[in-house]
DNA sequence: GGGGTCGTTGGGACCGGTTCCACAGCAAGC
DNA sequence: GCTTGCTGTGGAACCGGTCCCAACGACCCC
């Protein structure tokens, strides 16, 4: 079925290796053979085999992503930039959907070999040491995209920065009595920003000389119903938050649902921060931090082809810029919230 | 740096022929031999090199999903269940996000080739005649999901149905200014549901004698911000809609966001349905027809690879049931729109 | 005991490319 | 006129598997 280069070869009356050198745009090829077989190419319809070449070059062309939470549209939107970058290259893209320790377990374990991809991106999700080593032991590129490793590559974005970028906001209009609801760590399976973001928040309300009380930090896994659940029980506590950050906007889109549902008026009576950027946010007019997420993956795919290529660029950890979004979810606080 | 079967063969002291059996469990092969290149293959940690492999089974374990608007997430939830199964099955997924016609062109040239993968899954796009010569020339299986060719495999969800169910559900409700937002047909690029729903809507309002005039028909691009404009226009008409039917829940959330920002109370006032029971849906309590979307990739890797598999199962169209879900974003009609 | 059958095995040919080596042909140099 | 060097080219070897054929030994039967 399929037209090989020695159809070609015939065809063009030349040696398979004259063909290959055709096809490769190799120098020494004199002028007169090359249009000889490029026309013998175009008669035949003839396409290279990209296994059979694959299998001499030992060369895959090819990158997997691993990611958990394909259900997240932060994690697909940085999949978007990367498929796009890596189409553009003539790279396949293998997808690899974490959501289970043990599927994360069993592709650490078989993906990492160089006759199955050129290359790792590997998302939301920190290596152990002993995943790591086998990555090392490998002899892949890989690069982490909002993960951590000492020792890899990664871009990430500016987290600790996004929670203070969105509580001094906050502070700004006034507001003292500050609540913060997050993810809960889930070490095995992947990775969570949502501590960094903390870790801001903590910075900017120390820096205020503010008070961030325990009982005003809530992790629960990610998903609007829990943080629904949570701001209702902070919005009826004795001392309710006149204001409260979000480390996604999935979560913020729970908490005004539950202030809607309890009649708190937002902006007037709650303030509330997201954080992605998420098309959700634009019809919520929630306030949030936006990340570059398509550029991430564009970014990762630079990087990564950079190191199979051999070409060493970049820092071992690049930072990506975040910008504060200001919308119609967040209002300064009524001075009577000026106590605390 | 790769283990190959040769290496293997000679730690157990075998032939090269006699270690692929083993690896392909062939019956022919004595248990003590077996056992010996067992012991090999566990002491060199061999694994079979997957592209030598693909180059001598001109099989590439391996399946495009084509498909445009990664962004959307019904798109991605269709995705991940591919991957699922997939992975399940051991074969490889590749993908191709669609989002200019020029790309369309190149994937569904380039694309089609048994030497570089053993199958296709086509979302939310419907071939052309000229496309699916090129596919069925190249005998590659393939199968549809979410889009329509009369001589190919597919997985569909009832749309028309879908449209009928939402509307029949406010008729049920007292509503008769019904209106429909949907998205305006992309052909050359992708198929939209959305036109088979608002055949379903045009049926329910025939059945109960109702009107939908054109003015209340608006198609538009996929956004939330366009169906806003257009939900406002509508509210802010002569006589305003008491119920709009969207042919997604994105579009729905921007209804109900214009309706928020115009004072229309929802349902009081204004009932929305939306379509897919997106989690968005959840979040905002919207009244909507929910898709098996993850369970149609399921599904169409279940009838692709049965093709692959050369057994022949399952109607040419196959048909996935839906279900109306009933939230809070749709209520009884106020006796005052009783009129029409 | 010789011939036939069967289960098991080794290894050559092959999949479709790339690479390298050897060699032909020709011009230049002495 | 013969060596030297360079360009262009054919084809063998190779990548790492699978498959098939031939061969070998054990066993059975006549």
């Amino acid at each position: 079925m399929g037209v090989t280069i020695a159809d070609v070869a015939r065809l063009a009356g030349v040696g398979r290796g004259t063909v290959s050198r055709v096809l490769n745009e190799r120098t020494n090829v004199d002028p007169a053979t090359r249009a000889r077989v490029l026309a013998a190419i175009a008669e035949l319809d003839f396409v290279p085999n990209a296994t059979a070449r694959r299998l001499t070059l030992r060369r895959t062309q090819t990158v997997a992503v691993i990611l958990p939470f394909l259900t997240r549209p932060a994690s697909v939107e940085r999949l978007r930039g990367m498929e796009a970058a890596l189409v553009a290259a003539g790279y396949d893209l293998i997808v690899f959907n974490i959501e289970t320790v043990e599927r994360r377990d069993v592709v650490f374990r078989d993906l990492p070999r160089p006759e199955r991809v050129d290359g790792l991106i590997i998302v939301s999700l920190s290596p152990r040491d002993a995943e790591l080593e086998r990555i090392q032991r490998s002899g892949l590129p890989a690069i982490l995209v909002d993960a951590h490793h000492r020792s890899m590559a990664r871009i990430v974005a500016a987290d600790v920065l996004g929670g203070r970028l969105a509580t001094e906001h906050l502070i700004g209009l006034g507001h003292r009595r500050i609540a913060f609801i997050g993810d809960v760590p889930r070490t095995p399976l992947a990775f969570t920003s949502s501590r960094l973001r903390l870790t801001g928040v903590r910075r900017a309300m120390a820096a205020a000389s503010l008070d961030l009380p325990s009982d005003r930090i809530a992790l629960s896994d990610h998903s609007a119903e829990r943080a629904a659940e949570i701001g209702t029980t902070m919005l009826t506590s004795r001392h309710p938050p006149s204001a409260i950050v979000c480390a996604s906007d999935t979560q913020a889109a729970g908490v005004l649902a539950a202030a809607a549902a309890l009649g708190v008026a937002v902006p007037d009576e709650l303030s509330v921060t997201g954080y992605d950027d998420l098309e959700l946010a634009g019809h919520l007019g929630l306030t949030t931090i936006r990340q570059p997420l398509y550029e991430s993956g564009v970014r990762a795919v630079e990087r990564l082809l950079g190191m199979i290529g051999g070409t060493a660029t970049g820092p071992l950890r690049e930072v990506q810029a975040i910008h504060l979004i200001t919308r119609r979810s967040t209002a300064v606080a009524r001075s009577g919230d000026a106590r605390r």
